[in-house]
DNA sequence: ATATACTTTTAGGCTAATCTAAATTTATAT
DNA sequence: ATATAAATTTAGATTAGCCTAAAAGTATAT
């Protein structure tokens, strides 16, 4: 009785606001969690409830997009996979236009980027990343996917890995939350920032580093939040 | 017992993408007939049924973004038109960028600015207005609402009103369909092109002009369709 | 002036995406 | 190993936006 086999835009080849919702979520925390992802922390993601979850993973996995079956964990099909990554390419494009061109700060944008990475035309996203001369991060540090998914792997670490005496450089936040990014605002800590590990302490691991010729001390979760590459 | 009282989005300020869509809608009808947009011409307009308009005005009135009752032309309130101005602005502003930005033609960029109309940020729209370097007209010579709403009012006339021997440069386009701007392309009219008309046939009211130094016969239909201001 | 045509509204339904409450399955802790 | 807790699913309902069919109102042409 239950059209479950349709979405409306799925007609004209694409994927509802929505659906795109649930495939990007899914592909977002399917980073952390190699298995697939829980009902639980879907609802989490998106701000529903479990039931609401339930009821679309059955529709994605009818429609070919998740591999889903009851009480386990879903994971993308190619087909989702493919889907969420265009989502994450343009999200990813969208932000660097509005920092680039529109000079917006790094903790605007995340809101309208996701309104403009529903707009439906790929025409479109090429380009704008041609526009933007081809960038391959966005304002987070976080790699666009290339239009056909493909995303550059980097070999980034948490400054927490850093020993004492090593440096390395940031390339990115692991947290691009509005708060976090503008702690790092107040910090004057920004991509590209050269630093040093002066010392750990043993007590709450917080770290006493040099970021550019300045001393200063972040807390252990700041550290697992920034993203570096060692200079050797 | 139907709640008519609440939109989703106007809790936080703002109409659905339905809503603005109307209200675009009874805006643009409103061009043509003074007195007010009548429930077919609005079906007509969406593509949906007379039914669900008759239905979304009463939620419109209800909502005072419309003046509406039964069996009567329907106009906007001012804060309905309001609504509706800024998204012609966002939709106009847009397709500038789309033109001028990233290469596209006149033809092409209408159902993208749809969609990207209904981004909602006034700021993105603000900088975005700034950063194209505060146009006033789109690219089919539509004139762009200020961020309050203000309209510049151009003295533009139609072709079929220039008279035999009088000169012109064409403004703008009455239709802006993908067909007619294509016709347009096929003929090499651009916006600016001067123009003299040489000969009106009384047979089928065609014109025999010479535009940029070529001849060329347009019929009435398409003369209509093209807006122009004098040359004295 | 009235029949006919056209427009608009009303009544009753449908779908996608959501919810709550209850039932079921899986995981965990003694 | 089993009771309890946590996660997940099912069942039934809601809302916005749409539909069809029928009723009601308005306009038009002789």
């Amino acid at each position: 009785m239950n059209n479950q086999f349709i979405f409306t835009k799925q007609i004209v080849g694409m994927a509802s606001f929505t659906v795109e919702n649930y495939l990007k979520a899914i592909y977002s925390l399917s980073r952390s969690n190699e298995a697939g992802v829980s009902t639980n922390a879907l609802a989490d993601h998106l701000g529903t409830k479990a039931a609401t979850i339930t009821d679309m993973l059955k529709k994605l996995n009818a429609n070919g997009l998740v591999h889903y079956r009851k009480y386990q964990a879903t994971t993308l099909t190619d087909k989702g996979s493919e889907i969420a990554l265009n989502i994450v390419r343009k999200h990813r494009l969208w932000e660097v236009f509005l920092v680039e061109k529109l000079d917006f700060k790094w903790d605007e944008v995340h809101d309208m980027a996701e309104e403009l990475e529903h707009i439906d035309s790929n025409e479109l996203i090429d380009r704008l990343e041609k526009f933007l001369d081809n960038p391959k991060f966005d304002p987070h540090g976080d790699p666009i996917p290339d239009k056909n998914g493909v995303i550059e792997r980097r070999d980034q670490i948490q400054l927490t890995e850093l020993k004492v005496g090593q440096k390395g450089y940031v390339t990115g936040v692991k947290d691009s939350s509005k708060e976090f990014l503008q702690y790092l605002d107040n910090q004057n800590i920004e991509l590209g920032n050269e630093l040093l590990v002066k010392d750990i302490f043993d007590y709450d691991k917080s770290r006493v580093l040099i970021i550019e010729g300045q001393e200063t001390t972040f807390s252990q979760q700041v550290c697992k939040n920034l993203y570096v590459n060692i200079i050797e």
